[in-house]
DNA sequence: CTGATACGATTACGCCTGTAAACTGAACCC
DNA sequence: GGGTTCAGTTTACAGGCGTAATCGTATCAG
């Protein structure tokens, strides 16, 4: 109990890679309207200016979206939160690629080099904390 | 360097939900027939045989899967090792949802109470044998 | 040899995605 | 007040995905 309240995204909605990276941008800092958002968005994808908007718009209809009038235009808000958005996909795929355990996930990273002797540590202190 | 070694899949081809769910029959025994990967993956999901021929077919185009005659049916193989696209699917998450690091993903899923006390146990003891 | 079978290959089809152009209506400038 | 501009809405369209049915043919039973 406790954590996740109203999530949004009504059914089962998914929230696809392009739209991702709007829901991003909105994340760092919201409201924006969508000329910002394409401005923000702007240094990772080559987008033009239309199909940002398309963007917004399947997310408002997803429900991952609110919109706030401003005059002649909108600003976006994200209805969802990040960190429900980043459990969400984390479990998804825990539960299909490691039978819904974390530990061997981790052992994969551990393998395959992806740990930097920083996470390490981070991940140790997490860890005296779970503990206790 | 040294690890990926030749992993099938040309160009940028991915493994889609309901083929992975072809592949993994196919990673826990191989060779098999589409008859025979039908019947493993038949606890999971309800398709028809020609679902899961079609899915075989795509595979092979993708160059997932290796086909070798067996009279007049196929036996399929995996051309790719689950461990590669673990770890590939894995990178991928942790590229778009934490900035490429590890350790944040370890922190949500402790957040989430994702982790078990065995996952932590468990993550406990390779962190040791990390650090040594 | 001939009809029934068992396979892979071909075709189908609606939905989602990525990517955008065209349309439409309101607001603003002269 | 009329044209220009700007924003959201509608339409577009190819490619991928999920899910099959159908077709063509090689083989097997009788």
């Amino acid at each position: 109990m406790g954590g996740t309240k109203a999530k949004g995204l009504l059914g089962g909605e998914r929230i696809s890679e392009a739209e991702h990276a709007v829901m991003e941008a909105l994340w760092v800092r919201s409201p924006l309207s969508a000329a910002e958002v394409g401005e923000a968005v702007g240094g990772q994808r080559d987008w033009s200016l239309a199909t940002v908007k398309t963007l917004l718009s399947r997310l408002v209809t997803k429900g991952a979206l609110a919109t706030e009038a401003d005059g002649r235009r909108f600003l976006y808000t994200p209805l969802i939160e990040r960190a429900d958005y980043v459990g969400g996909e984390s479990r998804r795929l825990v539960d299909r690629l490691f039978g819904g355990r974390a530990a061997p996930l981790f052992a994969h990273l551990a393998e395959s080099e992806a740990l930097s002797a920083q996470d390490i540590a981070e991940i140790e202190s997490l860890l005296q904390e779970l503990k206790q």
